[in-house]
DNA sequence: TCCTAGCGTGAAAGCGCATTCAGAAAGCGC
DNA sequence: GCGCTTTCTGAATGCGCTTTCACGCTAGGA
């Protein structure tokens, strides 16, 4: 950019009749200026419709006042929840926000931290499930702890057992358990789970506290009943559909995303199956639409919103030196009309 | 932040044996370098773990590789699509994207622009429906003129007759009127509109043009089966419950919005009525979910990601000087099961 | 062999600002 | 009224980088 030059401080202090240095104070308000310095220099800047240089400030030593926000898909309903709370918070604490989607690719996700690293951004939050790969996990701790070093606060939401960082973590494997003890209770006993990519660690906590939970009722869970896609509704209708063709042995099916579930139940639909009648759906997370669904989902609450707002609060509240801390978040088992008792088969 | 310094170039310089500008010309493949000296400088940064600093960069001259979109909320699907396009765009284009959500309010909007001028950023995006305010639409000018003298590129997705600007817009007008044409075609001659803020260019267009589509069969809306309410889940809901206790005298009810759309829907359900039996609904924006809803929304598609493409590359590709330019993208109607034709009375 | 291009390199200027430092003006006690 | 402290102002410095600018070197032609 940069046609004509932009109007510098230069211009308002010229314009006002100040040094240069009096017109920064009377715009900053550091020290003080005369009054009717102050006023000249005021105006001259509002008639020239001067704004500051951000890269300037921040060069000179000033305050950055940017976080970086990496999460895998702002479409997502999941982010796009977690994304407003840390808006919310930034806007509350004066900040600006730059977002970045990696689409789930780790590569994208590291080059990302490196561009805000570039810019010298005041925070970084990762939102999102981490990769359980090692090679991955080093790469981006080479890129955080530099980071880290030069004073940079990093937050996450949810996983990263290997990282220094501070995090807040949805309890997903006491959330599983609990609605799995809520299935069980409701008297199922015949289960399939539409399960997202294994590498994820929100995939694994989730997989592994509904076994937990199941096992209580003393019900297994055979490794022939879980389906892997990809974290998406599209995602959730095949591993439905491929279930459904397998011969669905199951009277409730637990997609470990609400968006899964979505997808899962235009599938049954679609095979004119009808929920809860025929087969039992449940999801976790809670966004915002599926109460709204023909029939409104039994799920795992989550306080998105909540969670974006904590984890702007963890970054913005210095915490240099001391040990990370970790936030858990609970979730919350809501049973709506997508489950009930199986029908006596 | 800043604790310890950070490793700037000079230390790479130092480290490697060469000059800064040497240093620099190597990083950036601007000028050719011997190569061993540069095999040099690269190890050197490589090992202090170097990332530029962007301020400077941006200071001394570099390229700002940086893009501000506002929208009004992210977690509102329709701008969750767009934002989604804008990143792809983003992405390819290697830009790094600052999101900021606005929550409707006038004034951050202008105090957003403001800051991302402060950042020099290339290029502002403007994402969502004006408001119908000569104050308001001065004031931003006011920001955006200064703005585009510097050389920033400006761009919107709608709205915006007085701004001079770029502009990517949904054919509201025409899709809602194609809309109406198709449900009187259904049969329906008594209609009520759930509307969002008569301020909003978009809620005017739409509702203009589905006017002027019911007009073409000599349908007439009476104002008074217009309710205005947010355009969010919740204002859908409660304008449709206000349509209900006044006793609804329509046959097919038309939202502005697929988000106000889903809470009618439910506010339907709660009061005991059937989508499409007992009365049709249709919505407009397509936003993925309302596909899977019970029953799948009548509604008219918009190519959300593409609008964020659009006017990502709009942004990107320079355009000084010229006149304004102004992409039309049309909206396709889809009718799916929640209208058919109204049952005898 | 000498002179001229031409390529690479390093020194230095400057981007726009905050801030330090020194000095001028103003206020105080005596 | 004089010397002192206290305020406030302006000149100058430096943040980290890109980019001239000028110079030294090698290669090629005469």
């Amino acid at each position: 950019m940069d046609d004509r030059p932009h109007v510098t401080l230069e211009d308002v202090a010229r314009e006002a009749q100040v040094s240069l240095a009096t017109a920064s104070r009377a715009l900053n308000g550091t020290t003080k200026v005369r009054s009717d310095l102050r006023e000249r220099v005021l105006a001259a800047a509002n008639q020239l419709a001067y704004t500051p240089n951000a890269h300037a400030q921040a060069l000179a030593g000033g305050a950055h006042r940017t976080v970086g926000v990496i999460c895998h898909d702002v479409s997502d309903p999941y982010f796009a929840g977690i994304s407003r709370g840390v808006m919310r918070a930034a806007d509350e604490a004066g900040l600006l926000v730059m977002l970045a989607s990696t689409f789930r690719d780790p590569q994208k996700e590291i080059a990302y931290i490196s561009m805000l690293r570039a810019q010298r951004a005041s925070a970084i939050l990762l939102v999102g499930s981490g990769f359980e790969d090692r090679e991955w996990e080093r790469a981006l701790a080479a890129e955080i702890e530099p980071y880290q070093r030069g004073g940079g606060q990093v937050a996450v939401v949810s996983r990263h057992r290997t990282l220094r960082v501070d995090s807040v973590q949805p309890e997903n494997r006491e959330g599983a358990a609990q609605l799995a003890r809520t299935l069980t209770a409701q008297g199922h006993r015949r289960f399939a789970v539409l399960a997202g990519p294994r590498a994820l660690t929100t995939v694994v906590d989730r997989l592994r506290g509904f076994r937990e939970g199941l096992a209580e009722a003393g019900v297994e869970l055979a490794e022939s009943h879980i389906v892997e896609a990809s974290f998406t509704r599209d995602g959730g209708h095949a591993a439905m559909s491929e279930l459904l063709a397998r011969g669905l042995d199951a009277t409730c099916v637990f997609a470990v995303t609400d968006v899964m579930a979505m997808g899962a139940l235009a599938a049954l639909r679609e095979a004119g199956k009808s929920v809860p009648e025929d087969v039992s759906l449940a999801g976790f997370d809670d966004i915002p639409v599926v109460r709204d669904l023909a029939p409104p989902l039994t799920t795992v609450a989550l306080p998105l919103e909540e969670l974006g707002e904590k984890v702007m609060e963890l970054a913005v509240r210095d915490n240099r030196g001391k040990r990370s801390r970790i936030l858990r978040m609970p979730g919350t088992v809501v049973v709506r009309e997508s489950t009930r008792a199986p029908t006596a088969p």
